[in-house]
DNA sequence: CCTTAGTTTCAGTTTTTCTGAAATACCATT
DNA sequence: AATGGTATTTCAGAAAAACTGAAACTAAGG
């Protein structure tokens, strides 16, 4: 049965020209490549070559020389292929995470892995948690970065990070005259801006704070522009923060460290990651480690 | 190093969703396609199912599945065109012949060709035989037919066949009276338009009617008008006439056997046949040699 | 928990491919 | 036409690769 390697061997003695030039450059002896040709044209049953030494072409031999070397570049260009995504030097990884996450650590993964890996297609997109978690499910997401409630059906899971909460206010507000850790109480008398990240926490002097509240905001973006006009403060995880927050704004930390966003790295339960999906998220744990030690 | 067979056995069995089944396809063990399997795993150094029950590919896998399906496809072409150009079921033929050979000889030689060559293109010119020389030298042709004189360098030629001269006249000529074969002596009263085929005839009395003539035609439709115009008589071929003549022309045999125009087959020296044409050549032997017999 | 179908492992066998040496063929040169 | 040098083929044995059958193992379904 005709063997690619046959098909290599005729291409490099009818390109080289000659039988022994050929065997250096396949890394064989003269006569394994002698042997080789031999069974090739006993199986076409026709002459490869006009004379024994191997520097014409019969007509045969131009037709399969022309469709060899057709066949072997299509080869290589295969296995390249496929080896290159198995290494993930090659291969394409759809990634959704939350805003926060999306403007503050994903622009390190990137910058940690690009050079090594630039013909890796990444594509990120920054939606709400919720979302993500759909997105994973239905296959349109490799890796999901999200908070997670209890809906994990089908769904592998692990805590990448917590984020711990914090007050944010006006620079003009009197708890922005103060440094350091502020305890619940502080907050009691203050006109707090709820949402949806901050209704999360457990701790029962937050629960209260949030039933007093008269103000809730979805939006990021709404709810830091009510803090800077002073309408009330807010508590955000403080990546949020580094992420969307601007000179016009302090953020204090909360003295309960228990008051943390848990953010979970996911992807479907029943499929294996590509390799460049892997390579990713790995390279996501890694730099949110380097990064939790620097702070 | 991949081989061609890896691929083709993984993708058998991402078909087949099991390996047993696989194997079988495969004509061979279940043990021989795992192990198989495995190397390539271990080659990619990632696994390519899910589970061991091959019911469900990894991403490398559809990936891998991908390309070697689109590879097996490629070379399997590949391997088609290749075995059929050597068992001449495909490929292609160029051949000139003299003008009467395209008349008589091929149209017989494509009704024993077809049906079980179907897919070999043919490409059938009829030209005058120094330009044949010409078009086989350039290798424009694969297999010319004509009669060649002496400049037969780089050629390879063989006699096809001979083809006795006759007398052609019109039907009211005294010699279309007659039947049977003509003396040289009863053709030295007579008109004879001259052309270059009956200029080669070595015998000594065409010679002398030749230098005689003072009518020379080179166009064979022309000399047969005139023929047929009772301007003169002429010696032609008889293939000529069976391609040419009509029911308005006389063709009568020479008495002189040895008159006869020689129809050599040619190639060039250096270069082999493709099979197709070397199968085709064959085929005009075969037609020829059955004509001679008929005849 | 047991059965069953399917898969892997293992050791030995068969097949294929390779090597090195010797024989042979080819080409150029005399 | 003989000769020398180079290239190729042949051959037998060695090495590598692939295959088989039996047995061990594993997961899924009853």
């Amino acid at each position: 049965m005709l063997k690619i390697e046959t098909l290599r061997g005729f291409a490099a003695v009818a390109r080289c020209g000659n039988l022994s030039d050929a065997a250096a450059t396949l890394g064989r002896t003269p006569s394994a490549v002698s042997m080789m040709l031999k069974q090739l044209e006993t199986h076409l049953g026709e002459p490869l070559f006009e004379t024994d030494r191997k520097n014409r072409l019969t007509a045969l031999g131009r037709f399969v020389l022309d469709h060899a070397e057709r066949e072997l570049h299509q080869f290589d260009t295969t296995v390249r292929a496929i080896e290159g995504y198995a290494k993930a030097v090659y291969g394409s990884v759809r990634i959704a995470t939350v805003p926060s996450i999306a403007g503050t650590i994903m622009p390190q993964v990137m910058a940690r892995h690009f050079g090594r890996f630039d013909e890796v297609d990444i594509e990120l997109r920054d939606i709400d948690s919720n979302s993500i978690l759909h997105e994973v499910l239905r296959n349109r997401v490799d890796i999901g970065i999200a908070t997670i409630g209890q809906n994990r059906a089908g769904l592998h899971s692990q805590l990448l990070m917590t984020d711990a909460f914090g007050v944010v206010c006006a620079p003009s507000h009197p708890l922005a005259k103060e440094d350091g850790p502020i305890e619940w109480e502080t907050l009691m008398t203050e006109r707090i801006i709820a949402n949806s990240l901050s209704e999360s926490i457990d701790a029962i002097p937050s629960r209260d704070l949030h039933e007093a509240s008269r103000l809730k905001a979805h939006n990021v973006a709404s709810i830091l522009g009510m803090v800077r006009a002073n309408i009330g403060i807010s508590l955000l995880p403080k990546m949020t923060i580094l992420a969307f927050g601007s000179d016009a704004l302090v953020f204090r930390p909360l003295a309960d460290q228990t008051a943390r966003r848990e953010l979970h790295i996911l992807r479907r339960a029943d499929a294996t990651l590509s390799p460049a999906a892997r390579m990713l998220e790995e390279r996501i744990r890694d730099t949110v480690a380097s990064i939790m030690q620097d702070m």
